[in-house]
DNA sequence: CCATTTTAATGTACGTCGTAAATAGTTTAC
DNA sequence: GTAAACTATTTACGACGTACATTAAAATGG
Protein backbone atom coordinates (compact mmCIF):
# COMPACT_ATOMS: atom_id res chain seq x y z
CA UNK A 1 0.00 0.00 0.00
CA UNK A 2 1.11 3.25 -0.89
CA UNK A 3 -0.06 5.52 1.87
CA UNK A 4 -2.39 4.04 4.04
CA UNK A 5 -2.78 7.77 5.99
CA UNK A 6 -3.48 10.94 5.15
CA UNK A 7 -1.20 12.80 2.98
CA UNK A 8 -1.89 16.23 3.38
CA UNK A 9 -1.38 18.68 0.58
CA UNK A 10 0.32 22.10 0.24
CA UNK A 11 -1.67 24.87 -1.49
CA UNK A 12 0.84 27.44 -3.48
CA UNK A 13 3.38 24.88 -4.84
CA UNK A 14 2.01 25.62 -8.84
CA UNK A 15 2.56 28.90 -10.47
CA UNK A 16 1.07 31.06 -7.91
CA UNK A 17 0.39 33.99 -10.78
CA UNK A 18 -1.35 31.31 -13.19
CA UNK A 19 -3.36 30.33 -10.30
CA UNK A 20 -4.17 33.96 -9.42
CA UNK A 21 -5.43 34.16 -13.32
CA UNK A 22 -7.23 31.27 -13.22
CA UNK A 23 -8.97 32.42 -10.05
CA UNK A 24 -9.87 35.31 -11.27
CA UNK A 25 -10.89 34.62 -14.69
CA UNK A 26 -8.06 36.41 -16.51
CA UNK A 27 -7.47 35.63 -20.32
CA UNK A 28 -10.81 33.76 -20.76
CA UNK A 29 -11.24 34.68 -24.07
CA UNK A 30 -12.93 31.83 -25.45
CA UNK A 31 -11.50 29.74 -27.68
CA UNK A 32 -11.56 29.84 -30.95
CA UNK A 33 -10.86 26.86 -32.71
CA UNK A 34 -10.36 23.19 -31.59
CA UNK A 35 -13.18 21.08 -30.27
CA UNK A 36 -15.68 21.86 -27.61
CA UNK A 37 -14.13 21.67 -23.81
CA UNK A 38 -16.22 19.16 -22.11
CA UNK A 39 -15.08 20.81 -18.73
CA UNK A 40 -14.56 24.01 -16.82
CA UNK A 41 -12.08 25.05 -14.02
CA UNK A 42 -15.13 25.60 -11.76
CA UNK A 43 -16.48 22.26 -12.76
CA UNK A 44 -13.69 20.57 -12.28
CA UNK A 45 -12.86 22.63 -9.02
CA UNK A 46 -16.09 21.27 -7.79
CA UNK A 47 -15.92 17.75 -8.63
CA UNK A 48 -12.52 18.07 -6.41
CA UNK A 49 -14.33 19.83 -3.58
CA UNK A 50 -16.96 16.90 -3.65
CA UNK A 51 -13.91 14.24 -4.05
CA UNK A 52 -11.84 15.30 -0.88
CA UNK A 53 -15.22 15.85 1.24
CA UNK A 54 -17.00 12.71 0.93
CA UNK A 55 -13.08 10.31 0.84
CA UNK A 56 -10.36 12.81 1.75
CA UNK A 57 -7.43 14.56 0.68
CA UNK A 58 -5.13 11.05 0.11
CA UNK A 59 -7.85 9.88 -2.65
CA UNK A 60 -7.65 13.71 -4.09
CA UNK A 61 -5.45 12.43 -7.30
CA UNK A 62 -5.95 13.78 -10.92
CA UNK A 63 -6.74 10.32 -11.65
CA UNK A 64 -9.95 10.00 -9.48
CA UNK A 65 -10.63 13.80 -10.14
CA UNK A 66 -10.91 12.64 -13.69
CA UNK A 67 -12.77 9.65 -13.40
CA UNK A 68 -15.53 11.57 -11.60
CA UNK A 69 -15.74 13.80 -15.03
CA UNK A 70 -15.54 10.79 -16.67
CA UNK A 71 -11.91 11.95 -18.45
CA UNK A 72 -8.87 10.66 -17.92
CA UNK A 73 -6.45 12.58 -15.58
CA UNK A 74 -4.36 14.18 -18.16
CA UNK A 75 -7.14 16.02 -19.89
CA UNK A 76 -7.70 18.25 -16.86
CA UNK A 77 -4.15 19.33 -17.83
CA UNK A 78 -5.75 21.69 -20.55
CA UNK A 79 -7.96 23.34 -17.84
CA UNK A 80 -5.51 23.53 -15.01
CA UNK A 81 -1.73 23.71 -15.07
CA UNK A 82 -1.48 21.04 -12.08
CA UNK A 83 -2.83 19.62 -8.96
CA UNK A 84 -1.04 22.45 -7.04
CA UNK A 85 -2.95 25.24 -8.39
CA UNK A 86 -6.47 23.11 -8.07
CA UNK A 87 -5.75 23.30 -4.31
CA UNK A 88 -5.57 26.82 -4.82
CA UNK A 89 -9.18 27.07 -6.58
CA UNK A 90 -10.54 24.45 -4.23
CA UNK A 91 -9.66 26.83 -1.18
CA UNK A 92 -11.00 29.76 -3.04
CA UNK A 93 -14.12 28.11 -3.90
CA UNK A 94 -14.67 26.56 -0.03
CA UNK A 95 -14.13 30.30 0.94
CA UNK A 96 -17.29 31.91 -0.94
CA UNK A 97 -19.42 29.92 1.38
CA UNK A 98 -19.31 32.00 4.24
CA UNK A 99 -20.23 34.73 1.81
CA UNK A 100 -19.83 38.38 0.88
CA UNK A 101 -19.66 40.62 3.54
CA UNK A 102 -22.56 42.22 4.87
CA UNK A 103 -23.18 45.67 5.69
CA UNK A 104 -22.58 45.88 9.51
CA UNK A 105 -26.50 47.48 9.65
CA UNK A 106 -28.24 44.78 7.49
CA UNK A 107 -30.81 42.39 8.74
CA UNK A 108 -29.72 39.85 10.69
CA UNK A 109 -26.26 40.70 10.96
CA UNK A 110 -24.85 40.36 14.50
CA UNK A 111 -24.50 43.27 16.50
CA UNK A 112 -21.37 43.77 18.54
CA UNK A 113 -17.47 43.13 18.16
CA UNK A 114 -18.39 40.10 20.10
CA UNK A 115 -21.09 38.87 18.60
CA UNK A 116 -19.41 39.46 15.42
CA UNK A 117 -16.47 37.53 16.45
CA UNK A 118 -18.44 34.59 17.50
CA UNK A 119 -20.10 34.58 14.15
CA UNK A 120 -16.86 34.10 12.24
CA UNK A 121 -15.50 31.64 14.49
CA UNK A 122 -18.26 29.42 14.47
CA UNK A 123 -18.81 29.86 10.54
CA UNK A 124 -14.89 28.92 10.29
CA UNK A 125 -15.71 26.17 12.50
CA UNK A 126 -18.63 25.06 9.92
CA UNK A 127 -16.50 25.20 7.33
CA UNK A 128 -13.81 23.21 8.63
CA UNK A 129 -16.86 20.42 9.37
CA UNK A 130 -17.92 20.57 5.92
CA UNK A 131 -14.73 20.77 4.18
CA UNK A 132 -12.11 18.71 6.86
CA UNK A 133 -9.45 17.99 3.80
CA UNK A 134 -9.27 21.78 5.00
CA UNK A 135 -7.69 21.60 7.61
CA UNK A 136 -4.74 19.28 6.16
CA UNK A 137 -4.10 22.20 3.02
CA UNK A 138 -1.54 24.55 4.37
CA UNK A 139 -1.96 27.60 2.92
CA UNK A 140 1.22 29.47 3.29
CA UNK A 141 1.68 33.08 1.21
CA UNK A 142 -2.11 32.39 0.27
CA UNK A 143 -3.36 32.93 -3.21
CA UNK A 144 -5.27 36.11 -3.37
CA UNK A 145 -8.18 34.77 -4.72
CA UNK A 146 -11.70 36.60 -5.11
CA UNK A 147 -13.09 34.47 -2.13
CA UNK A 148 -10.25 34.51 -0.57
CA UNK A 149 -9.72 38.68 -0.56
CA UNK A 150 -13.82 38.72 0.44
CA UNK A 151 -13.44 36.88 4.21
CA UNK A 152 -10.67 38.46 5.21
CA UNK A 153 -12.47 41.62 4.59
CA UNK A 154 -15.76 40.14 5.75
CA UNK A 155 -13.73 39.15 9.40
CA UNK A 156 -11.74 42.64 9.89
CA UNK A 157 -15.23 44.30 9.42
CA UNK A 158 -16.34 42.36 12.79
CA UNK A 159 -13.30 44.21 15.00
CA UNK A 160 -13.71 47.98 12.74
CA UNK A 161 -14.27 51.26 13.90
CA UNK A 162 -13.23 49.70 18.12
CA UNK A 163 -10.27 52.03 18.19
CA UNK A 164 -7.96 49.28 17.29
CA UNK A 165 -4.54 50.01 14.67
CA UNK A 166 -4.72 48.05 11.52
CA UNK A 167 -2.15 46.07 12.54
CA UNK A 168 -4.18 44.93 15.75
CA UNK A 169 -7.05 44.52 13.62
CA UNK A 170 -4.93 42.27 11.37
CA UNK A 171 -3.28 40.67 14.53
CA UNK A 172 -6.83 39.68 16.19
CA UNK A 173 -8.37 38.71 13.33
CA UNK A 174 -5.48 35.79 12.83
CA UNK A 175 -5.34 34.88 16.35
CA UNK A 176 -9.45 34.19 16.22
CA UNK A 177 -8.45 31.97 12.61
CA UNK A 178 -5.60 30.41 14.48
CA UNK A 179 -7.64 29.27 17.13
CA UNK A 180 -10.46 27.86 15.37
CA UNK A 181 -8.00 26.18 13.15
CA UNK A 182 -6.63 24.84 16.13
CA UNK A 183 -9.27 23.87 18.18
CA UNK A 184 -11.58 22.25 15.06
CA UNK A 185 -8.04 20.27 14.24
CA UNK A 186 -8.18 17.51 16.90
CA UNK A 187 -11.55 17.21 17.11
CA UNK A 188 -12.35 16.43 13.10
CA UNK A 189 -9.00 14.32 13.21
CA UNK A 190 -10.27 12.19 16.08
CA UNK A 191 -13.65 11.73 14.30
CA UNK A 192 -11.73 10.72 11.06
CA UNK A 193 -9.34 8.23 12.55
CA UNK A 194 -12.38 6.45 13.95
CA UNK A 195 -13.97 6.08 10.88
CA UNK A 196 -10.93 5.56 8.75
CA UNK A 197 -9.61 2.67 10.94
CA UNK A 198 -13.22 1.69 11.92
CA UNK A 199 -11.92 1.32 15.69
CA UNK A 200 -13.62 3.47 18.02
CA UNK A 201 -11.84 5.38 20.85
CA UNK A 202 -12.98 3.02 23.19
CA UNK A 203 -12.19 -0.20 21.50
CA UNK A 204 -8.68 1.39 20.88
CA UNK A 205 -8.93 2.31 24.65
CA UNK A 206 -9.21 -1.09 25.71
CA UNK A 207 -6.47 -2.15 23.25
CA UNK A 208 -3.77 -0.43 25.14
CA UNK A 209 -5.27 -0.01 28.33
CA UNK A 210 -2.65 -4.05 28.94
CA UNK A 211 0.32 -2.12 27.79
CA UNK A 212 -0.21 1.12 29.31
CA UNK A 213 -0.70 -0.74 32.91
CA UNK A 214 2.35 -2.29 32.37
CA UNK A 215 4.80 0.60 31.36
CA UNK A 216 3.11 3.39 33.25
CA UNK A 217 3.96 4.31 36.17
CA UNK A 218 1.20 6.61 37.61
CA UNK A 219 3.64 7.82 40.51
CA UNK A 220 5.80 9.49 38.10
CA UNK A 221 3.33 11.32 36.45
CA UNK A 222 -0.04 12.27 39.02
CA UNK A 223 -1.34 14.39 37.39
CA UNK A 224 -1.18 13.28 34.22
CA UNK A 225 -2.57 9.84 35.54
CA UNK A 226 -5.35 11.93 37.38
CA UNK A 227 -6.85 14.55 34.53
CA UNK A 228 -5.95 11.83 31.76
CA UNK A 229 -8.30 9.26 33.51
CA UNK A 230 -11.12 12.33 34.71
CA UNK A 231 -11.09 13.69 30.72
CA UNK A 232 -10.86 10.23 29.46
CA UNK A 233 -14.34 9.54 31.42
CA UNK A 234 -16.02 12.32 30.63
CA UNK A 235 -15.49 11.78 27.16
CA UNK A 236 -16.97 8.58 27.29
CA UNK A 237 -20.10 9.45 28.80
CA UNK A 238 -21.31 12.50 27.55
CA UNK A 239 -18.96 13.65 24.24
CA UNK A 240 -20.19 16.94 22.99
CA UNK A 241 -17.74 18.10 20.71
CA UNK A 242 -18.62 21.83 20.40
CA UNK A 243 -17.96 22.40 24.18
CA UNK A 244 -14.38 22.47 23.87
CA UNK A 245 -14.86 24.47 21.42
CA UNK A 246 -17.07 27.02 22.93
CA UNK A 247 -14.83 27.14 26.09
CA UNK A 248 -11.36 28.07 24.35
CA UNK A 249 -13.51 30.92 22.45
CA UNK A 250 -15.30 32.24 25.56
CA UNK A 251 -11.87 32.47 26.99
CA UNK A 252 -10.33 33.92 23.85
CA UNK A 253 -12.66 36.67 23.77
CA UNK A 254 -12.87 37.50 27.12
CA UNK A 255 -8.76 38.20 26.93
CA UNK A 256 -10.01 40.33 23.51
CA UNK A 257 -12.26 42.24 25.45
CA UNK A 258 -9.51 42.80 28.44
CA UNK A 259 -7.22 44.41 25.37
CA UNK A 260 -9.45 46.62 23.77
CA UNK A 261 -8.65 50.26 23.81
CA UNK A 262 -11.26 52.32 25.78
CA UNK A 263 -14.34 53.60 24.78
CA UNK B 1 7.75 16.07 -10.97
CA UNK B 2 6.01 13.83 -7.96
CA UNK B 3 5.48 16.39 -5.74
CA UNK B 4 7.20 19.70 -5.51
CA UNK B 5 5.31 20.63 -2.77
CA UNK B 6 5.42 19.70 0.87
CA UNK B 7 3.61 16.49 1.63
CA UNK B 8 2.23 16.60 5.09
CA UNK B 9 2.07 12.64 7.17
CA UNK B 10 -0.20 11.21 9.50
CA UNK B 11 0.76 10.03 12.79
CA UNK B 12 -0.65 6.53 14.10
CA UNK B 13 -1.87 5.13 10.07
CA UNK B 14 0.67 1.90 11.30
CA UNK B 15 -0.04 -0.33 13.98
CA UNK B 16 -0.67 1.61 16.57
CA UNK B 17 -0.34 -1.03 19.35
CA UNK B 18 3.10 -2.44 17.40
CA UNK B 19 4.37 1.99 17.98
CA UNK B 20 3.94 1.85 21.45
CA UNK B 21 5.74 -1.30 22.08
CA UNK B 22 8.21 0.17 20.24
CA UNK B 23 8.15 3.27 22.27
CA UNK B 24 7.90 1.67 25.57
CA UNK B 25 10.85 -0.61 24.65
CA UNK B 26 8.63 -3.73 25.07
CA UNK B 27 9.79 -7.08 23.70
CA UNK B 28 13.37 -6.11 23.57
CA UNK B 29 15.29 -9.28 24.16
CA UNK B 30 18.48 -9.22 22.94
CA UNK B 31 18.69 -11.44 19.23
CA UNK B 32 20.28 -14.07 19.88
CA UNK B 33 21.49 -15.24 16.74
CA UNK B 34 21.99 -13.96 13.13
CA UNK B 35 24.29 -11.11 12.40
CA UNK B 36 24.93 -8.16 14.56
CA UNK B 37 21.62 -5.53 13.88
CA UNK B 38 23.83 -2.26 12.01
CA UNK B 39 21.00 -0.41 13.60
CA UNK B 40 19.03 0.41 16.11
CA UNK B 41 15.16 2.10 16.50
CA UNK B 42 16.74 5.00 18.03
CA UNK B 43 19.58 5.70 15.66
CA UNK B 44 16.95 5.19 12.50
CA UNK B 45 14.37 7.68 14.97
CA UNK B 46 16.84 10.22 15.17
CA UNK B 47 18.20 9.83 11.81
CA UNK B 48 14.79 10.29 10.29
CA UNK B 49 14.20 13.58 12.41
CA UNK B 50 17.63 15.02 10.94
CA UNK B 51 16.66 14.41 7.43
CA UNK B 52 12.99 15.98 8.45
CA UNK B 53 14.95 18.80 10.00
CA UNK B 54 16.95 19.94 7.37
CA UNK B 55 14.61 19.17 4.09
CA UNK B 56 11.49 18.62 5.39
CA UNK B 57 8.54 15.95 5.43
CA UNK B 58 8.19 15.46 1.86
CA UNK B 59 11.84 14.77 1.64
CA UNK B 60 11.06 12.27 4.06
CA UNK B 61 11.34 9.06 2.68
CA UNK B 62 12.37 5.69 3.69
CA UNK B 63 14.76 5.35 0.79
CA UNK B 64 16.53 8.51 1.94
CA UNK B 65 16.25 7.29 5.58
CA UNK B 66 18.61 4.38 4.80
CA UNK B 67 20.71 6.49 2.74
CA UNK B 68 21.67 9.18 5.77
CA UNK B 69 22.32 5.32 7.51
CA UNK B 70 24.10 3.70 4.85
CA UNK B 71 21.54 0.79 4.37
CA UNK B 72 19.05 0.40 2.13
CA UNK B 73 15.24 1.50 2.48
CA UNK B 74 14.30 -1.92 2.94
CA UNK B 75 17.01 -3.10 5.66
CA UNK B 76 14.43 -0.25 8.05
CA UNK B 77 11.89 -2.53 7.95
CA UNK B 78 13.70 -5.05 10.42
CA UNK B 79 13.10 -2.10 13.40
CA UNK B 80 10.01 -0.32 12.25
CA UNK B 81 7.18 -1.92 10.93
CA UNK B 82 6.55 1.06 8.59
CA UNK B 83 6.46 4.63 7.62
CA UNK B 84 3.61 5.77 10.16
CA UNK B 85 5.50 4.03 13.51
CA UNK B 86 8.74 5.92 12.36
CA UNK B 87 6.57 8.86 12.48
CA UNK B 88 5.19 8.29 15.43
CA UNK B 89 8.57 7.92 17.47
CA UNK B 90 9.73 10.81 15.75
CA UNK B 91 7.03 12.72 17.81
CA UNK B 92 7.75 11.19 20.78
CA UNK B 93 10.97 11.40 20.67
CA UNK B 94 11.09 15.35 20.13
CA UNK B 95 8.53 15.55 22.62
CA UNK B 96 11.44 14.55 24.94
CA UNK B 97 13.43 17.70 24.41
CA UNK B 98 11.26 19.75 26.65
CA UNK B 99 12.20 17.94 28.97
CA UNK B 100 10.76 15.74 31.92
CA UNK B 101 8.14 17.77 34.31
CA UNK B 102 9.85 19.32 37.37
CA UNK B 103 8.93 19.56 41.01
CA UNK B 104 7.29 23.14 41.07
CA UNK B 105 9.62 24.48 43.42
CA UNK B 106 12.77 23.33 42.28
CA UNK B 107 15.05 26.28 41.19
CA UNK B 108 14.70 28.19 37.73
CA UNK B 109 10.64 26.66 38.09
CA UNK B 110 9.24 29.43 37.19
CA UNK B 111 6.49 30.75 39.86
CA UNK B 112 2.31 31.22 39.51
CA UNK B 113 0.21 29.84 36.84
CA UNK B 114 0.65 32.76 34.17
CA UNK B 115 4.31 32.58 34.03
CA UNK B 116 4.42 28.73 33.41
CA UNK B 117 1.78 28.74 30.83
CA UNK B 118 3.94 31.21 29.07
CA UNK B 119 6.57 29.19 29.49
CA UNK B 120 5.01 26.07 28.24
CA UNK B 121 3.72 28.29 25.21
CA UNK B 122 7.32 29.65 24.25
CA UNK B 123 8.88 25.84 24.69
CA UNK B 124 6.03 24.59 22.11
CA UNK B 125 6.93 27.43 19.80
CA UNK B 126 10.61 26.70 20.02
CA UNK B 127 9.90 23.06 19.78
CA UNK B 128 7.99 23.77 16.29
CA UNK B 129 10.54 26.21 15.02
CA UNK B 130 13.46 23.73 15.65
CA UNK B 131 11.47 20.58 13.72
CA UNK B 132 8.51 22.36 11.68
CA UNK B 133 7.43 19.12 10.02
CA UNK B 134 5.69 18.60 13.60
CA UNK B 135 2.88 20.92 12.38
CA UNK B 136 2.44 18.47 9.63
CA UNK B 137 2.52 16.06 11.49
CA UNK B 138 -1.46 15.10 12.46
CA UNK B 139 -1.55 13.73 15.80
CA UNK B 140 -5.24 12.34 15.86
CA UNK B 141 -5.44 9.54 18.50
CA UNK B 142 -1.80 10.34 19.24
CA UNK B 143 0.14 7.46 20.53
CA UNK B 144 1.11 7.60 23.73
CA UNK B 145 4.87 7.47 23.99
CA UNK B 146 6.42 7.96 27.53
CA UNK B 147 7.38 11.57 26.48
CA UNK B 148 4.18 12.65 25.48
CA UNK B 149 2.98 11.31 28.70
CA UNK B 150 5.76 13.50 30.48
CA UNK B 151 4.62 16.13 28.50
CA UNK B 152 0.97 16.54 29.12
CA UNK B 153 1.81 15.96 32.87
CA UNK B 154 4.20 18.91 32.64
CA UNK B 155 1.59 20.95 30.78
CA UNK B 156 -1.01 19.88 33.71
CA UNK B 157 1.15 21.02 36.46
CA UNK B 158 1.45 24.37 35.14
CA UNK B 159 -2.64 24.69 35.83
CA UNK B 160 -2.57 22.69 39.03
CA UNK B 161 -4.04 23.55 42.44
CA UNK B 162 -6.15 26.17 40.81
CA UNK B 163 -9.47 25.14 41.65
CA UNK B 164 -10.23 24.61 37.99
CA UNK B 165 -11.42 20.84 37.54
CA UNK B 166 -9.81 18.23 36.05
CA UNK B 167 -12.19 18.50 32.67
CA UNK B 168 -11.37 22.35 32.66
CA UNK B 169 -6.89 21.97 33.44
CA UNK B 170 -7.21 19.48 30.45
CA UNK B 171 -9.56 21.95 28.13
CA UNK B 172 -7.13 24.83 29.54
CA UNK B 173 -3.62 23.18 28.43
CA UNK B 174 -5.54 21.91 25.22
CA UNK B 175 -6.25 25.81 24.51
CA UNK B 176 -2.88 26.84 24.56
CA UNK B 177 -1.54 24.19 22.62
CA UNK B 178 -4.17 24.42 19.61
CA UNK B 179 -3.15 28.54 20.07
CA UNK B 180 0.59 28.22 20.00
CA UNK B 181 -0.19 25.32 16.94
CA UNK B 182 -1.77 27.54 14.62
CA UNK B 183 0.40 31.01 15.42
CA UNK B 184 3.69 29.17 14.43
CA UNK B 185 2.05 26.99 11.47
CA UNK B 186 1.44 30.62 9.71
CA UNK B 187 4.83 31.85 10.43
CA UNK B 188 6.38 28.87 9.49
CA UNK B 189 5.09 28.24 6.55
CA UNK B 190 5.69 31.80 5.46
CA UNK B 191 9.54 31.01 6.11
CA UNK B 192 9.17 27.66 3.90
CA UNK B 193 7.75 29.20 1.35
CA UNK B 194 10.79 32.03 1.15
CA UNK B 195 13.05 29.09 1.53
CA UNK B 196 11.68 26.42 -1.10
CA UNK B 197 10.34 28.60 -4.07
CA UNK B 198 13.49 31.19 -3.49
CA UNK B 199 10.96 34.04 -3.80
CA UNK B 200 11.17 36.94 -1.21
CA UNK B 201 7.88 38.03 0.02
CA UNK B 202 8.57 41.25 -1.67
CA UNK B 203 9.62 39.88 -4.63
CA UNK B 204 5.76 37.81 -4.66
CA UNK B 205 4.31 41.17 -4.20
CA UNK B 206 5.79 42.93 -6.75
CA UNK B 207 4.99 39.62 -9.23
CA UNK B 208 1.08 39.89 -8.00
CA UNK B 209 0.55 43.49 -7.83
CA UNK B 210 0.44 44.34 -11.59
CA UNK B 211 -2.62 41.63 -11.53
CA UNK B 212 -4.33 42.54 -8.52
CA UNK B 213 -4.51 46.02 -9.56
CA UNK B 214 -6.30 45.21 -12.52
CA UNK B 215 -8.86 42.88 -10.37
CA UNK B 216 -9.09 44.22 -7.34
CA UNK B 217 -11.63 46.42 -6.54
CA UNK B 218 -10.89 48.55 -3.23
CA UNK B 219 -14.50 50.12 -3.18
CA UNK B 220 -16.08 46.58 -2.92
CA UNK B 221 -13.61 45.74 0.14
CA UNK B 222 -12.51 48.66 1.90
CA UNK B 223 -11.34 47.13 5.05
CA UNK B 224 -9.01 44.62 3.65
CA UNK B 225 -7.86 47.15 1.17
CA UNK B 226 -6.67 49.51 3.73
CA UNK B 227 -5.56 47.02 6.67
CA UNK B 228 -3.96 44.71 4.08
CA UNK B 229 -1.49 47.15 3.20
CA UNK B 230 -0.81 48.64 6.37
CA UNK B 231 -0.14 44.86 7.93
CA UNK B 232 2.16 44.11 4.47
CA UNK B 233 4.01 47.27 5.04
CA UNK B 234 4.77 47.03 8.79
CA UNK B 235 5.77 43.19 7.61
CA UNK B 236 7.94 44.48 5.61
CA UNK B 237 9.49 47.05 7.37
CA UNK B 238 9.81 45.60 10.78
CA UNK B 239 9.55 41.79 10.88
CA UNK B 240 9.06 40.97 14.16
CA UNK B 241 7.64 37.15 14.09
CA UNK B 242 7.15 36.69 17.48
CA UNK B 243 5.29 39.65 17.86
CA UNK B 244 1.90 38.63 16.65
CA UNK B 245 2.83 35.42 18.80
CA UNK B 246 3.38 36.99 22.32
CA UNK B 247 0.27 39.66 21.46
CA UNK B 248 -2.01 36.12 20.94
CA UNK B 249 -0.39 35.30 23.99
CA UNK B 250 -0.95 38.07 26.38
CA UNK B 251 -4.81 38.32 24.73
CA UNK B 252 -5.10 34.78 25.57
CA UNK B 253 -4.24 34.57 29.14
CA UNK B 254 -5.77 37.39 30.18
CA UNK B 255 -8.64 35.23 29.17
CA UNK B 256 -7.65 32.83 31.08
CA UNK B 257 -7.33 34.97 33.93
CA UNK B 258 -10.59 36.56 33.55
CA UNK B 259 -12.09 32.62 33.88
CA UNK B 260 -10.06 31.28 36.84
CA UNK B 261 -12.28 30.26 39.71
CA UNK B 262 -11.95 33.16 42.40
CA UNK B 263 -9.07 32.45 45.19
C1' DC C 1 34.39 -28.06 13.97
C1' DC C 2 30.46 -28.29 11.41
C1' DA C 3 25.50 -28.25 10.32
C1' DT C 4 21.40 -26.00 11.54
C1' DT C 5 18.77 -22.29 12.69
C1' DT C 6 17.85 -17.54 13.24
C1' DT C 7 18.24 -12.97 11.96
C1' DA C 8 19.86 -8.95 9.09
C1' DA C 9 20.55 -6.82 4.69
C1' DT C 10 19.77 -6.71 -0.16
C1' DG C 11 17.51 -7.09 -4.80
C1' DT C 12 13.64 -7.17 -7.35
C1' DA C 13 8.99 -6.15 -8.28
C1' DC C 14 4.18 -4.20 -7.96
C1' DG C 15 0.89 -0.71 -7.94
C1' DT C 16 0.43 4.04 -6.90
C1' DC C 17 1.31 8.97 -7.79
C1' DG C 18 2.04 13.66 -10.79
C1' DT C 19 2.87 14.90 -15.20
C1' DA C 20 5.98 15.31 -19.81
C1' DA C 21 5.64 14.04 -24.52
C1' DA C 22 3.64 12.13 -28.48
C1' DT C 23 -0.49 11.09 -30.84
C1' DA C 24 -5.20 11.10 -32.48
C1' DG C 25 -9.37 13.33 -33.07
C1' DT C 26 -12.44 17.57 -33.59
C1' DT C 27 -13.80 22.13 -34.74
C1' DT C 28 -13.14 26.59 -36.92
C1' DA C 29 -10.86 30.00 -40.29
C1' DC C 30 -9.29 30.95 -44.58
C1' DG D 1 -10.85 21.71 -48.66
C1' DT D 2 -7.03 22.32 -46.36
C1' DA D 3 -4.51 24.19 -42.63
C1' DA D 4 -4.40 25.79 -38.06
C1' DA D 5 -5.86 25.50 -33.34
C1' DC D 6 -7.42 23.11 -29.81
C1' DT D 7 -8.91 18.92 -26.81
C1' DA D 8 -8.53 14.14 -25.20
C1' DT D 9 -5.97 9.95 -24.94
C1' DT D 10 -2.04 6.96 -24.73
C1' DT D 11 2.23 5.93 -23.25
C1' DA D 12 6.10 6.51 -20.39
C1' DC D 13 9.26 8.12 -16.53
C1' DG D 14 10.93 8.45 -12.06
C1' DA D 15 9.41 8.78 -7.54
C1' DC D 16 6.97 6.52 -3.51
C1' DG D 17 5.90 2.51 0.35
C1' DT D 18 6.57 -2.04 0.93
C1' DA D 19 5.72 -7.42 -0.19
C1' DC D 20 8.51 -11.17 -1.35
C1' DA D 21 12.57 -13.90 -2.33
C1' DT D 22 17.28 -14.28 -1.71
C1' DT D 23 21.83 -13.94 0.29
C1' DA D 24 25.01 -13.24 4.10
C1' DA D 25 26.23 -13.47 8.90
C1' DA D 26 26.11 -14.94 13.67
C1' DA D 27 24.94 -18.10 17.51
C1' DT D 28 23.50 -22.74 18.92
C1' DG D 29 23.55 -28.05 19.29
C1' DG D 30 25.90 -31.95 18.03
Amino acid sequence: MHNDGVSIEYSGTGDPTRSMELLWGVGEDRPRRGPKPKLTVAGITAAAIAVADAEGLDVLTMRRVGEQLGVTAMSLYNYVPGKGELLDLMLDAVYAEVGPPAPADAPGEPVGWRARLERIARDNRALYLRHPWLLRVATSRPVLGPHTIAKYDRDLRAVDGLGLTDIDMDLLVQLVNDYVHGAVRGAVEDAQAVRSTGITDLEWWEAHAPLLARVFDPERFPVAARVGSAAGEEYQAAHDPSRAFEFGLKVLLDGVEANLPPR
